[in-house]
DNA sequence: AATACATATTGATGCGTGTCAATATATAAA
DNA sequence: TTTATATATTGACACGCATCAATATGTATT
């Protein structure tokens, strides 16, 4: 019975070999998304949690920036598959997707 | 004999804890660079070359940009401590730090 | 329905920066 | 020195986007 050789890469490597144009754009879609200060800021407080989530109003409350910029940053990193949310009574609360930054962990190896 | 414990954490972890103001203001400025399509596809051309660098010019002509706006990339990835230039010549080789990326990699786990 | 609070959206503004033409600098060869 | 080629710098322009005030939407309570 043939064995089939395992592919050694499974996501698109920067290192290695050349990138198609889709791979690209969308790999620098998230390192912009990463590139602001304000948008790591949240990320590190939201891994910071015990619970590992905030709802926004902490954001707010903690970041010194107005709830429409804190909103608007959340809304990119929950378009980016950065964030989850979820509805809790009048709160929302917002979770880290770990698999994008694996993703990116990857592509940087 | 005592035997020290190893540290688990060699750099900043964005997962992992607070971050300070300033490892967060030096890390998105690295995720800044990498966002940008035109040099994440310069990096990839690099690293596609068998000795893994290449000259200015060779970007000039593979890159549909002009040669201002190579030159201008060139510079920022340089002073990003992603690349590293050599002249030979009237050419002046750009080579890839691997340092950096690993320094991102371990942010991202 | 009315009130209160949390979040999102809209619209406007200012700043950063990617881009390139023009020019300058650097290196090598004749 | 002159010529040619490679790279860097300057200056200007246009576009994207972070930011916020004002407003809208959503949810729960009374």
């Amino acid at each position: 019975m043939k064995i089939s050789k395992p592919k050694v890469t499974c996501c698109s490597s920067l290192l290695a070999g050349r990138l198609t144009p889709d791979e690209i754009s969308s790999l620098a879609a998230i390192f912009r998304v990463l590139g602001e200060p304000a948008r790591l800021q949240m990320l590190s407080l939201i891994a910071a949690q015990p619970n590992r989530e905030v709802c926004a109003c902490d954001l707010v409350n903690q970041l010194d920036l107005a709830q429409p910029t804190v909103s608007h940053h959340l809304k990119v990193m929950h378009e980016a598959g950065l964030l989850e949310r979820e509805r809790r009574g009048t709160w929302i609360f917002y979770r880290m997707l770990p698999e994008k930054l694996a993703m990116l962990r990857s592509a940087l190896s």
